[in-house]
DNA sequence: GTCTATACTTGGATAGAC
DNA sequence: GTCTATCCAAGTATAGAC
């Protein structure tokens, strides 16, 4: 499309790839084919693109998990869905990786924009928990938040023994070993 | 002590604080006092200080986390004891961040010192557990090996989390819920 | 809007004197 | 062992012509 597009799809695919910091004009200029001048003309810094980049990719991360969260089933098949979904293991999350860099958390509207995809998707969590408790599925002495907190982390935490290790089977063992806890909290 | 000692104290601190990557030469020598001939001398490049470094932090680590596994009492209050030792929520896990970075992936060396202390931890989990579960204490139908790496999980993930949120109370959360799910998983 | 040229800083490392 | 000087590439950004 536009060269402004091409440079956001440019600046995604780097980010997703290699985080904020270690993502250079440079390279993005290669990538996107644009020449210096029209990033510049389009965005006033490298903060301002990755932030434009970085709503494209949460919009595309929200649509994905809302697919686990509207399936039909219970609460766990819900969770197991959105624990299970595709996932690059070794790759990382891209949301989880740029908030470990000391440049984005001071990017205040980076981080924060890395903050609202991660309490949008722990809210989720709270309802489906809610959910479950209500209907009897789960025992209803479990707290919704702190569930919630515990496989939103679950999947982050994968993610990063899985990179330490370059073995995805540890991710599936992370996974798994949550989903039988939350199998012992069945009512 | 020496100067190569400070030079990887310095290292050792600023690793912690900005990770591998966005640590640089300049700002070891201004923290460390050394100057450029020195560091170069000691050791051959950046990568083989940080080695030092993570070699040093890797000790003290393990001697940290060991406490909390030869705590007297059952596998629950070790497992508590571990995921609630002292933590500073916001700045993050030191080998979990760095394990994020490419630059520290494509290090292999690097890479595979955070691998083992992960590995290694894991591990000790597994023992924790299995000890937990012969004793009666949790269900037999546990997998020691996932149930480890769900908790080792939640706490790097609840790291994550937190800085994403910039609010350790997420951090809490995080792992006060993996707690009471374990708590369900009693025998 | 886009290009080329330019500017200035930092990163990582080497050379050679002391 | 340590210091100073130096090197070259890259990072981020601006200037000004077209």
């Amino acid at each position: 499309m536009s060269t402004r597009d091409d440079l956001i799809e440019a600046t995604r695919e780097l980010m997703w790839e290699r985080g904020y910091g270690a993502t250079s004009p440079r390279e993005i200029l290669a990538a996107s084919g644009a020449g210096k001048g029209s990033m510049y003309h389009h965005f006033p810094s490298k903060e301002a693109l990755a932030q434009a980049a970085l709503a494209r990719n949460s919009d595309q991360m929200q649509a994905e998990v809302e697919q686990a969260f509207t399936l039909d089933g219970d609460a766990l098949t819900q969770i197991r869905a959105y624990l299970t979904e595709h996932r690059e293991a070794l790759k990382g999350c891209q949301f989880g990786r740029l908030v470990q860099e000391p440049e984005v958390i001071e990017a205040e509207t980076l981080r924060s924009s890395v903050g609202d995809m991660f309490a949008w998707i722990r809210a989720q969590l709270v309802v489906v928990i809610s959910r479950g408790i209500a209907s009897g599925e789960l025992r209803a002495d479990l707290d919704p938040t702190r569930t919630a907190a515990a496989i939103a982390a679950t999947l982050q935490g994968a993610y990063v023994l899985a990179r330490a290790a370059q073995d995805s089977s540890v991710f599936d063992d992370a996974v798994e070993g949550t989903l039988a806890l939350l199998e012992a909290a069945r009512a």
